[in-house]
DNA sequence: CATGAATGAGCTTTCATTCAT
DNA sequence: CATGAATGAAAGCTCATTCAT
C-alpha cells in the first residue's frame, strides 16, 4: 500500500535511442513517452520536483497522468529519467566540441566557450542541477546510466593543458578537473545566482553587456590560472 | 504552489528588530516568532519553498499553524522574512571582517577563507539561494529589506585591492565586483553542486581533504587573476 | 512522501472513553470523531476495508475526508480503531451477562442466546471480523488495546459449566475454551454464510423459523456435549 | 466498486467443460484462459473482490489485462466464474467420498474428517466464501450453475445417519442438514477466524496441535449430538 | 489471439489556509 | 496569545475498462 516506492525506474523502452520497433503503434509510443519527457524537463526546471505536479506535465504533454505511470512508474522514476537525458545531452553536446591540439590557447578558450554557452542555451540544465542538489544527488545515485556520462570534457581538457604545457605556455601541475571545475563554477554560478545577485548587487546581470563582459573575465581569469610564469 | 495567494508580506513585528513591548507575553511572542523563522529556515533549506509543508515547519518550532499566519500572514510571506533574515545574518558576519590595509595578500587571502568557510558552515545559506533563484527572485524582489543588505563585502575587496595596487602587488584594473563574483562562484560552486559533481566526476567532494585542496585552488586562481605582471 | 505509513493509531483522545475536556468545541470535536467511527463501521462492514472508501465514510458522517486523517491518520488506523471499538463493545455486553451459579442449564442456555443473538443483531460486528480475518489479522495484531477485551465470556462459562460439573449435570472434563468455540462457530457461521448457503442448500436460512430452529439445535448440540453420562 | 458494471457474466467458452475447438489455438486459448482463472482464484482470496485489481491477476497469470475481459468479460463476472469454478471441485471432491454403510461411526467420522481437511487444504475457499458473503451472495445468485453444485454430501450424510439410526447408534430424528451445518460451523469458524481468534484468546491456534485437538473436540461434538441414548 | 497503448474516473492522502474559542 | 477544529482544493497514484493493431 506504500505510494511511494522508491525503486529504480522502470521505463519500457528506452528514451533517446534509435526506436527498436517499427510501426505506427510503436512510434505514437515513442512520441508520447518523448513528449511526456520534454514536458517533465519543463517543470521540473521551472517549478522544481515538489513544485511540479504530474498533472501539469501530463497536461503540457497532452497526454494523461496515467500515461507517465505506464512509462515511468512514479513521479520520481520520471525525474530520474528527465535527469538522465540532461545528462546525456550536455554529454553529446561536449563530445562533440573539435578542438586543435596545435593551438593550447584557442582551444582553452573554446572550452570556455562552450561551457558558457551551453549553460546559457539550456538553463534548465541548471536549474534541475540545483534541484538535485537540493534533494542532495538522492534520486541521481539511483540511476544505473548516469556514470556512462562522466565527463568527457576533462580529457578533452587534459590534452589542451598538457600540449599548452608542451609548448611552454601553461604550467604544467595544473589539475584538469580543478580548471574544469573553475570554468564550470564562473560560468554555472553567475548564470543560476543572477537573479538573487542582481537584488543583492543592486545591478543587472541579465543584459548581453554584462554577460559579455563576464564571459571576457572568466577567459582571462582562466588562462592567468595556467600562464607558465614569464621568464 | 497554485495555492499560494501573493500577498504582500504582512508580518506584525520585526523579526529581528529590538522588541517594542515589554513583559512575559511580548518575550513569548517573541520566542515563537523566532521559533518559527528558525524552523522554517530548516525546513525550506532542506526540501524547497513548495517541498516544505506549513505543517512541517509548526511542527519543528513545536507551535501551531496558525501561528505561522499570525506572525507571518502566509506562506510565502515566511519565506521571505527566512531569506530576509539569512541575508541579514550574512552580512552581518561580512561586516566583521577585520582586515588590515597594510597587508593585501594576506587580506585577500582572509576574504577567500571566510567566503569559503561561511558558506560551509551555513549550507542553508546555498540552498535557500538556489531556491530562490529556481523562482527567478520573485520573493526576495518583493522584499522591502534586502537591499539594505546589500554586500559591504565588496567594498572592503575594493579597498585590498587598491592598497595592493598602490603596493604595486596588484593590478589595478580588475575591478572588485568580478573578483567577487568569482571567489563566490568557485566557494558557492564546489558545495552547492557536489552531489551532483560526485556522481559526475565519480569522486568524493565532501572529504576535509578534497575541500582544503580546492581552497588552496581557489586562493591560488585568485592570486593569478589579480596579481600585477612581474617585470 | 510516502503515502501509507503504517504506524500504530494516533487518534487525538479517546474515542469511548468519558470526555475529558468540557465546553462547546470539546464536545463537537467528540460528536465529529464520534460520527466518522460510526460511519466508518457500517461502510467498513458493508463494503470490507478495501471496499469502503474513505469518502464513503466522511460523507456518511457528514464531515470531510481530511478530518478522518486528523483525527484518525490513516485509512487503516481508522479501521483498527473500529475494529477496538466493535471488540469493546462486545465485551461491554458479554460483562453484563447476569447467571445464576445456582442453575446451570439455564445459564449455559442464556450464554447460547446471548451470543446468538449478539451475532444476530450486530452483523456488522461478523463482517468485520472477516474482513480482518481476510488480512489476517494484520490490524488487529497492531493494536495496543485489542487485548484488554479478551473474552470475559470463557471465564463466566467456565464458572457455569464448573457448576453444572458440581451438581453433576455435566461432565467435569469439558473444556471451556472449547465449548466456548462450538457456541460462537454454529451462531457465527449460520449467520455469516447464510447468503452463500442458501444458494448452496436451495433454502432459505434468513426466516424466523429457521433461525429459531437453528438457535434450539444449537442449544441442543451444546447440551449433549457437555451432558454427564447416564447411568 | 462503483466502476463495476454489474452486467451478465458473457464468457465465450465454458471453463472446465470440454474443449470445443481443437487445435494448437484452442489449446493457448485454454491454457490463458485457466491461467487466468488459477490466478484470480489466489487474488481474489487474498485480496477479496474489491482489494484484488484485475492488473494484479493478469500479471500473475503471465497474461494481459486485455485478456480477462476478452474470456470473462468483466471484473465481475470473471469473480463469478472463481465461485463456480471453486463450488464445482468441492463438489467433485465431496462425491468422490467413499463411505460404507455398514459402519455409521467410521463413515461419520470421515465425513467430518473430510470436511475439515478439505477446509484446511483450500484456504481459498474459506475467504471466497467471505467475500461472497460480504457482498450477501450477489454474485453467486447471479451465477447459472451455482445450484447445480448443491451438496451431495448432505444426501451422503443422510445415508449414514440412517444406517446408523437402523444399527440403533444414532437418534433418528436428527436432520442431516443440521449435521451438516454444525460439522461445516466448527470446521469453518475455527479456520476462518484462527487470526481474531488468536488475539482474542492470546492463544495460537495455528499449530498442529491445537488443530488436532479440535478435529477431535468436534468429533466428540457430533458424536455426542447424534448418538442415541443409552439405556 | 495476443499485445500494449490509451482513457478518465476514482482512490488515499496532504496541502495551505481560516474559523472559533 | 495560544489552541485546535474545520475546510475544500489539489496532490500523487491506481483503478477497471476500451481502442487499435
Amino acid at each position: 500500500m506504500a505510494r511511494t516506492a522508491l525503486v529504480a525506474p522502470q521505463r519500457k523502452s528506452a528514451t533517446a535511442s534509435a526506436p527498436r520497433r517499427t510501426g505506427a503503434r510503436a512510434a505514437a509510443a515513442q512520441a508520447t513517452q518523448g513528449a511526456i519527457l520534454r514536458a517533465a524537463t519543463k517543470v521540473f526546471a521551472k517549478h522544481g520536483f515538489a513544485g511540479g505536479s504530474v498533472e501539469q506535465i501530463s497536461k503540457a504533454a497532452k497526454s494523461y497522468d496515467r500515461m507517465i505511470y505506464y512509462y515511468f512508474g512514479s513521479k520520481e522514476a520520471l525525474f530520474i529519467a528527465v535527469l538522465e537525458e540532461m545528462y546525456r545531452r550536455f554529454n553529446e553536446a561536449e563530445s562533440k566540441l573539435a578542438l586543435s591540439a596545435d593551438e593550447p590557447l584557442e582551444s582553452l578558450t573554446a572550452v570556455i566557450r562552450f561551457m558558457w554557452s551551453y549553460y546559457e542555451k539550456n538553463p534548465e540544465f541548471i536549474t534541475l542541477l540545483n534541484t538535485e542538489n537540493l534533494h542532495r544527488g538522492r534520486h541521481i545515485s539511483k540511476s544505473l546510466r548516469a556514470r556512462e556520462y562522466s565527463s568527457t570534457a576533462i580529457e578533452i581538457l587534459g590534452r589542451v593543458l598538457a600540449s599548452g604545457a608542451a609548448k611552454g605556455l601553461f604550467r604544467s601541475e595544473t589539475s584538469a578537473r580543478d580548471v574544469y571545475l573553475m570554468i564550470a563554477a564562473m560560468a554555472y554560478f553567475y548564470l543560476s545566482n543572477r537573479y538573487t545577485l542582481s537584488a543583492f548587487l543592486g545591478e543587472e546581470l541579465d543584459t548581453a553587456a554584462a554577460k559579455a563582459h563576464w564571459e571576457a573575465f572568466v577567459i582571462d581569469a582562466v588562462m592567468r590560472t595556467v600562464a607558465a610564469a614569464r621568464d
